[in-house]
DNA sequence: GTCAATGCAAAACATTTGCACACGC
DNA sequence: GCGTGTGCAAATGTTTTGCATTGAC
């Protein structure tokens, strides 16, 4: 069974209807990763299944969402941009400012940020939703952005 | 001098002109505090200056974030919002994904988490755009949302 | 058969841009 | 007077919505 079948019977067993456009969908999204906008996935899917509309790409993602199947993150600039879940472990994104480079953070840094947080002001982060925007290394050596608080 | 008239002076010090339209802008910024939207700001600026339009509060923000007198945040939902910048110290902001709700985190704790992901993953957090989405502990307590990785 | 999902087109919303004119410096 | 800043209107890009129809269960 494909990557793309298993996550149709996720959603099914979840209460939701399994379109051929949501198989689609679901078979491109485990095909292209992650860190994908609404766009690209439209893009690729279309050809897959050329009478698609985004209008149905938006829909299904809020379900996907819904389902808890996906996570939503949204970059300082562009579209949001969305991420099959690991149940097993946190997801976070740092996205450089200067090259809209996206990285993932480490489970475990995830859950040391996250319990330091709730430690000092009783706000629980999202682990799910954890994006940091900031100077990656790279653009950092290249002279681009700078590291200090100005 | 009010500080909407001091805004203008570090404005114009930092090699920006100073106009009617910008000094009613920085006033109402002053009066109005954190966490604003560009709408808010124009709602609020138009009455007191009724011929002022919506672009000139967008590229006067933009000035203003060149000069260094402005961050920009991201809530996970909605406009951009931003917020007058304290030189001193820095400042991020805890965004409920239930309420809406932002809270500003405090310095040190930002000087806290910038550093842990710098030594793990060699990315710098810009300390002035640092925005966690989760659940306020208000909506906790009401039951809206959860606090465990689901 | 019922109700959720889709396609289509239009609307909503935030933001940006081109251009002629105004005005701070 | 030079060049930045402004108003206006139109364009852009993303996302949402109403509505009739289709099709999964």
């Amino acid at each position: 069974m494909s990557c793309g079948e298993k996550l149709a019977e996720e959603l099914r067993r979840k209460g939701f209807r399994v379109t051929p456009q949501r198989g689609v969908i679901l078979e491109t999204i485990a095909h292209m990763g992650d860190h994908l906008s609404v766009q690209e996935v439209y893009s690729e899917a279309r050809e897959r299944l050329p009478g698609l509309n985004i209008a149905t790409i938006y829909r299904t993602l809020e379900s996907l969402h819904r389902a808890g199947m996906v996570d939503l993150f949204y970059p300082g600039s562009g579209p949001t941009r969305f991420t099959l879940r690991d149940p097993s472990a946190a997801h976070g994104h740092l996205v450089c400012t200067e090259c809209e480079h996206v990285v993932d953070i480490d489970t475990d840094l995830i859950g040391r940020l996250v319990e330091e947080v709730a430690a000092e002001t009783s706000f629980f982060i999202d682990p799910h939703h954890l994006t940091l925007l900031g100077i990656c290394d790279a653009c950092f050596q290249a002279g681009r952005g700078k590291r200090k608080i100005s």
